[in-house]
DNA sequence: TATTGTTATACTCTATAACTATA
DNA sequence: TATAGTTATAGAGTATAACAATA
């Protein structure tokens, strides 16, 4: 077993010297969610969910419909009904109608998602500044930066959650 | 439909301005992974399958068991052993005897499977270099070494790939 | 006819547990 | 007893297709 661990170490620090910043998106990606998932989870939600229940915040002035949630957040349709299943479940979300289209609903927080999304946004951001530690508060600017840049604003293919 | 789609790019406007690190990494880290993954498709293997294969072809001259190698990619033994089944199939890979653990077996490249590792290496840097364009020389060098910076060494908590 | 949302279904990825063969 | 690897299996997450209600 130590024999493998060591094997193992080995071939990351191989990995992160090849600069391929596929792998090193994605291992920076995992590190992070995995942090951030364990906090959400404590609270009784998950990060996929804290990402739903973030995106009805930001919108309580314009209501979206569940379309549009998955469109923004790049997952499909079904899979957005599933989560939003989940988060009314909870009692975080309500699906209301839409007075305009009777076929669409509107997802809304409910007084207990909202409070829920404020705390975690907290407790998150702690734990990304925790993630963040080994740069300094620019060099994080500077990450987030290039991150936005190289995002592909178009089209999402697949799911991004 | 136009107005799903106007509202989702509202959406992902906010998402971006927000800085959460972990949306950003994720959708970097999606969008790479979409176009390399294309690729590796249009050559009979997909992104995890050349992971694997460039693992392998870093460590010729010391081979490594399927254990290490796990550890290594972030993957359960039991995800190796299925990783390795659709290599070994496709004839890119053979497991060998370890002479000194009887236990063991030592997965390694194939003539096919070098020489597609080696194509695919420089098509996969070409998708990478064209998903970077936004991006300086030197800014996608700063940006991997934040990358590397904030990628956590010790061990792994669940699958990275 | 086209679209919103749901359900049913299937496929992939992942890990746990039970097993084997070694150590 | 412990470890390397396989198999069986179960749980997520995802998407396609068929459907109901509405546009």
């Amino acid at each position: 077993m130590e024999d493998s661990v060591k094997a193992a170490e080995e071939i990351t620090q191989q990995c992160l010297q090849h600069s391929d910043v596929n792998w090193l998106l994605n291992r920076a990606a995992h590190g992070l969610r995995e942090a951030m998932d364990a906090e959400a989870n404590a609270h009784g939600t998950s990060i996929r969910g804290q990402i739903v229940l973030s995106a009805l915040a930001q919108n309580l002035g314009r209501p979206y419909s569940q379309l549009a949630l998955g469109h923004a957040l790049g997952v499909d349709k079904t899979t957005m009904t599933a989560l939003l299943d989940k988060l009314e479940r909870s009692g975080l979300v309500v699906r209301t109608p839409d007075p305009h289209d009777r076929r669409a609903r509107i997802p809304v927080l409910t007084e207990a998602g909202r409070e829920l999304q404020a705390k975690l946004y907290v407790q998150l951001k702690a734990v990304e500044e925790h993630s963040l530690a080994p740069l300094s508060p620019d060099e994080r600017e500077v990450l987030r930066s290039l991150l936005r840049r190289i995002i592909p604003m178009q089209h999402i293919e697949g799911s991004c959650m």
